[in-house]
DNA sequence: CGAGTTGTTCCGCTCAGCGAGACATAAAAC
DNA sequence: GTTTTATGTCTCGCTGAGCGGAACAACTCG
């Protein structure tokens, strides 16, 4: 099920150009494990594009530390115990990220659209998590990750609605409104009305504002003590998706916004 | 090799204390996968003996590159997206991964069917490693990238069956049951009681209700802890392969499921 | 034996990581 | 309300870890 992608403003991740050493140094794992067989010096310098001492020294490190180890010939690397630990120690860890995303998972299987969850940190919208439903055209989203302007997607400016006055003003103040569509909200006052309305509703829209035939519908997700924390939208292109079709599943998102709460200590 | 003469003499090993820096902040991570829930900051400072601001910094860094991500509240650290992708990726790369498949392939050619090893990931069942039988019917399954649905597989259920009873029912009431053959178990009361039985039986069985014409059955593979985390299961068409004769095999998958075992960890 | 390929070491420059301390914020105690 | 305590975030100058061009070593091949 490949299909048409709807690609996104935003540069796309390369295989290993983290300025961060250590970022470097992880981004050189990913490549070897991924390769899935035991790899030498001279195939990750193809595979990684990084220069022959760098990764010598990198792979001796790790070497060392136990995360790799030599096959008997001295020369190609493979996985070394610790990573093996590690990599099953990831696997056991999964219980929390595996409840929300079962919740997604109902909602996008009984709506048949693309959900995701989001929250706010330190003025950037991020996504915790996010199913795509199964249809062929898909938009391509940075999960974990890279971040969104949030003043022109449902999720951010319900995140944005919800914050104290104060701080909201404060965000707003600084915030520039990028221009992405000619949909795009790029006037301070425009938003802080738009912002108003959002609390009313209790619900956030987003009608083209980001991507050209893509829309998004988001609720709010709150903690145990009542503060919003998050926000579940749906989202999909226009043509299938039009504004009105999604604001009928407000109700079905609330209902797993509260399911996605009783998850939050 | 020089300065820093005041080292600690021969101090104990303890959990993070590498030289380089790439290294403590990969010592960071495997603390904080290895705590198995979200963590603050100040618990990592208690569980690393690191320095607030270094700990803040790393944090920082592996949360931008996706590694990490943070609870809604804004607080504690989890596993990003990125780093359950490379746990993975570990297992099924690892060198104990090559032992597994030589196991697995005994399996295949003794008793003359496919066979599968699979673990759960975020509420997915995803296959590590898949031997086909050298039958020419085959069955073509998403070895590798995408995932099945837990409820309509041998292997999902005995997942499901073997967490613990709280975080089983937690999941299963928020699962969407969604029918794919005239069997799929759709009702949460009926999937309760079968999960009961898989418990008692020591084994699951799915009886056409992914596929028509496909029947499974799986056991549970334990890793060193004893706690169980992966699943081994044969699969094939009825007509060749009654549920009747798949369960015959049960015997011969436990004892591979306990090779197995040996591996992990 | 020389020409080519691949792994290892050298070494001086530079900037990323460092962490004490200050600051910010939220909860708890008074 | 004010103060205290716990916790997360930011600042900033120092310095040594990481860097990678270049030389060297080792191991093929023809």
């Amino acid at each position: 099920m490949t299909g048409q992608v709807i690609s996104f403003p935003r540069e796309a991740p390369d295989v290993v150009n983290e300025t961060s050493s250590t970022l470097k140094a992880f981004g050189v794992l990913e490549v070897l494990v991924r390769m899935g067989r035991p790899v030498t010096l001279s195939e990750l310098m193809l595979a990684t594009e990084l220069p022959k001492p760098s990764l010598h020294r990198t792979l001796a490190l790790f070497e060392e530390a136990g995360l790799l180890s030599r096959e008997p010939d001295g020369r190609a690397y493979t996985l070394g115990q610790r990573l093996s630990r590690f990599g099953l120690d990831i696997l056991r860890n999964d219980a929390a990220a595996a409840e929300r995303r079962i919740i997604l998972r109902r909602v996008v299987a009984e709506i048949g659209e693309s959900c995701n969850l989001a929250v706010m940190h330190r003025g950037d919208l991020i996504y915790l998590d996010r199913i795509e439903a199964d249809w062929p055209l898909r938009l391509q989203l940075p999960v974990g990750g890279a971040s969104l302007r949030p003043h022109c997607c449902a999720s951010g400016k319900l995140l944005l609605a919800h914050r104290g006055v104060a701080e909201r003003d404060r965000l707003l103040s600084k915030m520039a409104l990028e221009r992405f569509t000619d949909r795009t909200i790029t006037d301070q006052q425009v938003l802080q009305s738009e912002l108003d309305r959002i609390l009313q509703n209790g619900y956030a829209v987003d009608n083209e504002e980001y991507v050209i035939g893509v829309a998004c519908v988001a609720v709010p997700v709150a903690d145990s003590r009542g503060e919003v924390v998050a926000a579940l939208a749906v989202q999909g292109a226009t043509a299938r998706l039009p504004l009105m079709r999604a604001i009928e599943f407000v109700p079905r998102l609330r209902e797993a916004a509260a399911q996605i709460s009783s998850t939050l200590g």
